[in-house]
DNA sequence: AACTTCACG
DNA sequence: ACGTACGTGAAGTTT
């Protein structure tokens, strides 16, 4: 035996069936937990090709640990009902296609693991330990590697004494130390209370032994946390042992009995039929021996083998003469990869860039010439344009984007790198340039079959190119503004403190919802008005409910510590050397089709109180003589929502270019226009904003401050009044249910598994979500058509102006104020016309110094 | 890492 | 009888 692969089987269970969603045969057995765990069995035996392989399970009773501590894993939530059987189920399943079950009386499967790791170990054998489990990390050792599964089934790490350093800063000898120190929740191991992760690592970096830790922890520890030490030995003692793992479990090891099982034999495939997994089935099927490399040889997809490493520049260029005509397909992650040509006369290039360049010449020099007048698929064009540019080379154009097809294809599920999406597509995950290759044609079919095609071509593929100018060109911050701001925020945030405390008799941590809760409800004894899962809510609704000064206060302090926190610090900690900040925007991320903007998120600066717009002064355009032009959507989901409905009455509302809002009002009270109330008005607006969301009488209630009943009316006169937009959201609701999907104008899909959940929350949230997605999702189809042809526009007509922002409805463009007035135009004219719908669109345009002050 | 709160459309 | 408005991201606290 050479080497043992050996699975903690209860662990990886565990993890298979939540990374999963639940999955029942038709005669009513739950499979996920088994399917994840033979997916991640299947991969590790094609990886690694064990000549011994064993699957370790706790047995059901006390071990020896609850011997020791009865508490021991006291507090754990029961296995789910769904997982249970699937404990039997596996075991038989591994005795059907011969791998080894592996259970000892009064152990724990890690028991069982280190005990055979460290005998084969001895044999002079290799043993690859397989868990999600931390506590094994203490048995890697010089032929002990420890496969980790850092989240769900298909993330998994090789980590050896060296590795585990690096990555996770401590030796494995030191892994018991440590869980002496900090405890661990899940098993009820006490640790020391107080003691975390922190602490623990500090202690463990300083001292060679828990013992001296406990002899001395002076020398790193004052105050409290020294006397929390101090009084912990005990249980840090206690810890240790309990988080030892054991390497002299009684049980038999035979190489024989180990023996690693072929897993291409009709045993295991009927095996795995009769689970209803004909999808492994196909993926040990084609798991054929892999390729050996071979230049010129077919790159055949089950392999996804690059042909050749390149390791000079001498061999590069040699192969790049060779590399054939047509489309490339480029990855730069993991490695830097290019593939030429049709699948069977594939040639691939793997650069080895670890050291940033061959030693006989510049890699990117030759990958800059290989990229040379190509079109090219990209996994990821607006990083790798980055990525690219920081190192002098200019992006080919792009004939795809695996991110992208995989975004409109398979949108929160999960796939958002390349190796799940070809795992979705083809069955099994895989890296490199072949694979982006197959990958983007083949997603580009199902595209184009379901109607996405334009969406693609003309939106999302050019929005990457004008996402990525606007990172780059970034929005100008007034910093010494936002200073001075922040200072004046200190001195007031000091006051009203005083004052809390004053209020209270105390002094305490006010942001802390829990200390506050207890001022508040049991201290001052105010009504409590709502919980949350740890104990009182203190947010805002409830602290306007109060009579008492202090929640004024409270309210005051949280508002300016906001902005303090999160608008003056976290904003001044991003500005770059340019004095601009540069956002990302998420392409591919939300589930509607929106973007989303992040380090620093410039789409939720404040805006709806004076004293947060304060903020947005600081907001300038990049270079003197320049402005701001801003221009934002007037209403564009209720615009949407009257086309898509086709609702006459919405609709003449728009066309007459009436107030809404006051128009509803009319029609819901039975008034006449003219005599609708400011708070009629309010309460229609109200409405109409529910109507978007997938109104119900509770939210709109809650909302608005009337009773349920009175909000139940409400919607119901709206309803008649607006009876297409009720039969438009309806029809949202039952394709959805029919089809598993509702779609926006642009074809944009968004599926809806909540629908048949039999949660009631979980099904009205997807109601709720099949009413709102069609609407939001066209507006964020609408607002990057008409980023792209804004982009087009300024390009074309040599402006220096630049698109910097866009937030949901409002895009922002920094323009020479000479420029100003022709951008006005541009905008009004890119955005109202990007779409033609049955209502007009309008913009409202605005130039100003500031983005206070564009509005 | 999860929870709570709050900023935006 | 149940119990929520749709879509995001960041900060601070607590576990």
């Amino acid at each position: 035996m050479e080497k043992l692969l050996l699975l903690d089987g209860n662990n990886l269970m565990f993890r298979a069936f939540y990374a999963l969603p639940v999955m029942e045969t038709p005669d009513g057995r739950f499979t996920n937990a088994v399917y994840g765990f033979m997916g991640m069995l299947i991969r590790l035996m094609g990886d690694y090709k064990p000549d011994a392989v064993g699957v370790a399970f706790d047995l059901s009773g006390p071990t020896f640990r609850h011997e020791q501590y009865a508490e021991y894993k006291a507090g754990r939530k029961p296995t789910p009902q769904e997982l249970r059987p699937q404990f039997p189920l596996l075991k038989d399943l591994l005795g059907k296609i011969g791998v080894a079950v592996l259970e000892a009386e009064g152990f724990e499967a890690d028991d069982i693991l280190g005990t055979l790791g460290s005998r084969a170990a001895e044999y002079g054998a290799q043993a690859l330990l397989v868990s999600g489990d931390r506590d094994v990390f203490q048995l890697i050792g010089p032929n002990v590697t420890v496969l980790y599964a850092n989240r769900g089934v298909s993330d998994i790490d090789a980590l050896d004494d060296e590795k585990l350093q690096t990555r996770f800063g401590y030796a494995p000898s030191r892994v018991t130390d440590l869980k002496a120190l900090m405890g661990d929740a899940s098993d009820n191991i006490p640790g020391i209370p107080g003691v975390g992760e922190k602490t623990a690592l500090n202690l463990i970096n300083h001292f060679e032994t828990l013992e001296d830790i406990l002899a001395r922890p002076e020398e790193v520890l004052k105050g409290a946390m020294l006397k929390k030490v101090q009084a912990g030995a005990e249980s840090a003692r206690f810890s240790k042992e309990l988080a030892t793992i054991r390497r002299d479990v009684p049980i038999e090891f035979s190489p024989n009995t180990l023996a690693a099982p072929d897993l291409r034999s009709q045993r295991t495939y009927d095996a795995l039929a009769e689970l209803e997994m004909p999808s492994l089935v196909e993926r040990l099927k084609r798991s054929a021996p892999a390729m050996v490399a071979q230049q010129g040889a077919a790159a055949a997809r089950g392999t996804w083998q690059p042909i050749k490493l390149l390791t000079t520049a001498q061999e590069a260029k040699a192969f790049l003469a060779d590399l054939p005509g047509g489309p490339l397909a480029l990855t730069l992650w993991p490695e830097i990869e290019i593939a030429a040509g049709a699948e069977h006369a594939r040639l691939c290039l793997k650069l080895d860039l670890l050291s940033d360049g061959f030693e006989d010449g510049d890699a990117y020099a030759l990958l800059k010439e290989a990229l040379q007048g190509r079109d090219v698929y990209y996994c990821g064009r607006k990083a790798s344009r980055a990525h690219l540019a920081a190192r002098g080379i200019e992006a080919p154009p792009a004939l795809g984007d695996a991110l992208i097809a995989g975004y409109l294809l398979f949108t929160m599920e999960g796939a958002q790198t390349l190796s799940p999406l070809a795992e979705k597509v083809f069955g099994e995950p895989g890296e490199g340039a072949a694979v982006l290759y197959d990958l983007t044609q083949a997603m580009h079919e199902r595209i184009a079959a379901e109607g996405m095609e334009r969406l693609y071509r003309e939106i999302e593929l050019p929005l990457a190119d004008v996402l990525y100018d606007m990172e780059r060109e970034g929005f100008a911050v007034d910093t010494a503004a936002l200073s001075a701001l922040g200072e004046g925020y200190d001195k007031q945030l000091a006051g009203i403190r005083e004052e809390i405390y004053a209020l209270a008799g105390e002094a305490f941590n006010i942001l802390s919802p829990k200390q506050l809760g207890e001022v508040l409800f049991v201290k001052l004894g105010l009504p409590p008005q709502k919980k949350t899962k740890a104990g009182f809510s203190t947010d805002s609704s409830v602290l306007e409910a109060l009579d008492h000064p202090i929640a004024q206060k409270v309210l005051e302090y949280r508002a300016l510590s906001k902005l303090k926190g999160t608008y003056i610090d976290g904003l001044l900690g991003v500005i770059g050397a340019d004095g601009r900040v540069h956002t990302t925007f998420h392409q591919t991320l939300t589930a509607t089709g929106r973007i989303s903007s992040a380090e620093p998120n410039l789409q939720n600066i404040p805006v709806r109180t004076e004293q947060g717009r304060e903020i947005r002064k600081a907001f300038v355009p990049g270079a003197a003589g320049n402005v701001l032009v801003d221009a934002d959507y007037s209403q564009i989901e209720l615009r949407v929502l009257a086309h898509m409905s086709g609702d006459p009455n919405m609709q003449e509302a728009y066309r007459l270019g009436q107030d809404i809002h006051r128009r509803t009002a009319a029609e819901i009270y039975g008034v006449p226009m003219e005599e609708v109330t400011p708070t009629m008005r309010s309460s229609a607006k109200a409405v109409n904003f529910g109507v978007v969301y997938g109104i119900s009488d509770f939210g709109l209630a809650r909302n608005t401050g009337i009773s349920r009943t009175e909000a139940r009316a409400f919607i119901d006169t709206y309803f008649e009044r607006y009876p297409l937009v009720k039969r438009f959201m309806d029809s949202c609701v039952s394709t959805a249910k029919t089809e598993g999907y509702v779609t926006t104008l642009l074809g944009r899909r968004r599926y809806l598994p909540e629908l048949s959940s039999s949660n009631y929350n979980t099904r009205s949230f997807g109601e709720r979500a099949a009413m709102n997605t069609p609407i939001q999702g066209t507006a964020a189809d609408i607002i990057k058509l008409a980023m792209v042809k804004v982009a087009g526009a300024l390009r074309d007509g040599g402006f220096k102006a630049r698109l910097i922002l866009q937030v949901h409805d409002e895009l922002i463009v920094d323009a020479p104020a000479q420029e100003a007035e022709a951008v006005e135009e541009i905008l009004r004219l890119e955005m109202e016309s990007a779409v033609s719908l049955s209502v007009p669109l309008e913009a409202d345009v605005h130039v100003g110094d500031t983005w206070e002050n564009a509005k």
